[in-house]
DNA sequence: TATATTTGCTTAATCGATTAAGCAAATATA
DNA sequence: TATATTTGCTTAATCGATTAAGCAAATATA
């Protein structure tokens, strides 16, 4: 294979008979070289092909231009969308992100954190796996000094910069909705109350109930795993109740498209005998059917927002202890599935 | 912020009163240093909390242990799975990935190229975009000299080491199946020829029509996007022909689930008067009702065999031309949309 | 006992880019 | 004209880890 050696500044300096020095200044555009030389540089520079050793400057500089990247899992349309928006951002200020998946596992997100500090990123930007309630590995990005950012799944006990959605008032824009149609007995198959984001749906849903006046009783309120395969578990529980509901909030997607196909399967009419919400957009609540009627995350407003959030932080010298909460305003999509 | 610098070697160094250069060699476990010494620098190593610089050490080595990889999307069961096996196998050796998506554009792909170079990544792991005719800049890859593996979408003409599934076999597999299921007139709605997956598939088609005697008439086979919509599109062309199909054999699922809802609208019985089959296998394939059948690429493998051709060739220094061509057998998963 | 080898380290250079400090020539200001 | 400032560079040190070369002491071999 060609192994030419790769043109450093060096090269482009003997060529000018000049330092490498001037030729690195020329190259960042210093005010104290002329424009002769400027011009001199960038032409040799191209002519050998020169590209800057980034490794090199990382060194020098004391900084990566790498930001290190943990979701639970890129297979999800939410995180591949908040990833490519925060790529976008990123790559303009000329950093570059390194992406891990926790897979839901609290270990893997820890070896991921190790990967990353061991990488020398820049700073580190996550949404935490379900098991995860030790904090001491985040601690330890803290403790590096190094800007840490949240979004989604995120814990307010770190005292970290936070980006999501309103998750308690999401709750009361579902059931506002579905009273809207009629509903008039509300379930809620809900996320583990220990997952911040999951007890805030669930204190939304609790609290609009008694707001509108309908029954809260125990029955109507389930906790899940969210998966498939529990959703629809958790659908048979509350069809066997001797007063079933005449509406379901499912907390996630997966969990919702589960509870679908019970009803599908015991022929009960979506949305005429019961309707159905979910949570999270996912491609598939548009495909199936009747089509699930979700709630948009905004997921490239978080993306983008958490990426310039992380720009702010590393330009900022001199930290503040005043941290940036940033709760957006969800959207509710009213499908087939709600929409009687 | 605790801003305290990090400990280096010399900091080792100094509390041992021994050179860096010992150090070094004590952490590396080298046969000329002293057990004695070792046990020190470790016990003091650990005290410290020392963190190796992994950007000085690659600027010494001349390598970053960063592999860079570059996928259409990682929003997609099939990519974020190989990446998932692919990750498992790097990071064991000692190498972490920077993911890259090129969301099937020609530009974003060469960007990513440049990205990845700039960032000094020891090689390349990628699978091309959908637009991807002009090879350059995976030219450029392989003029660096560093190893470039291509999975999936590979292109023959590059001459690099490819891991992907038999396409040409597979369509074999399906053609056999849906006449085991009666069927007598198979449409094919597959992918563009100038990829050369899709390509294969099509001459896999086409090659099976004839070997079992079956009508091969060009209004059956439809080039296509294999978007949901396009899906759709080619569907309705499908059943407009005087003498439509009894069965449609799609080269993407998301097309084929567009076909399916085409069908479903039209009140066409899937699978009593037509049989569908989709490939990819991605998740809402059994999702859907009627569930798809479709193919099974081996993410895992590919993922798995992908990085160790990386690893093989980063191991060896004497470049040797022979190329490793991975061609792994696939397999048929039927579901209702086919069985009948 | 005399020489050869091995052990256990040190010294100094290196990977490229960057930057503080400084210097001479050119230009501006008093 | 004399001094101050600006311009356009050079010099040398630096970021940490690594490694070739080498040296003295310890050990092995003839």
């Amino acid at each position: 294979m060609a192994n030419k050696k790769r043109t450093t500044l060096k090269d482009i300096a003997k060529v000018l008979n000049i330092s490498p020095a001037a030729v690195s200044k020329a190259m960042h555009d210093d005010s104290r070289i002329s424009d002769k030389t400027k011009k001199a540089v960038n032409r040799v520079a191209k002519e050998l092909n020169y590209q800057p050793n980034h490794i090199a400057s990382a060194l020098r500089k004391g900084k990566s231009n790498l930001v290190g990247v943990i979701v639970p899992r890129t297979n999800s349309n939410f995180f591949s969308s908040v990833i490519e928006n925060m790529e976008e951002v990123l790559n303009k200020e000329g950093y570059n992100i390194i992406i891990t998946q926790s897979n839901e596992s609290f270990q893997k997100e820890c070896s991921n954190i190790d990967t990353l500090l061991f990488t020398q990123v820049d700073g580190i930007i996550a949404s935490m796996a379900n098991e995860t309630v030790d904090l001491s590995y985040y601690e330890k990005v803290k403790s590096k000094g190094i800007p840490l950012i949240l979004f989604d799944r995120g814990e307010n006990d770190l005292n970290v910069d936070y980006v999501g959605i309103d998750d308690y008032e999401s709750s009361h824009m579902i059931i506002k909705h579905l009273i809207s149609k009629g509903c008039k007995r509300i379930a809620h198959i809900g996320g583990f109350r220990r997952t911040r984001i999951f007890n805030n749906r669930i204190r939304g849903y609790v609290d609009a109930i008694h707001k509108y006046n309908l029954p809260h009783e125990d029955h109507l309120l389930l906790e899940s795993s969210l998966t498939l395969e529990d959703g629809r578990a958790k659908m048979k529980e509350l069809l066997k109740l001797k007063n079933p509901p005449d509406a379901v909030y499912v907390a996630g997607d997966y969990a919702a498209l589960g509870a679908l196909q019970v009803l599908n399967e015991q022929k009960i009419r979506v949305p005429e005998d019961i309707c159905l919400v979910g949570f999270g957009n996912e491609p598939f609540t548009s495909l199936v059917s009747p089509s699930i009627s979700t709630v948009n995350q905004h997921s490239n407003e978080i993306g983008k927002i958490a990426a310039e959030t992380f720009i702010k932080r590393i330009n900022t010298d001199n930290w503040t202890p005043k941290l940036e909460k940033n709760i957006l305003k969800s959207e509710l999509i009213i499908r087939s599935s709600s929409n009687r």
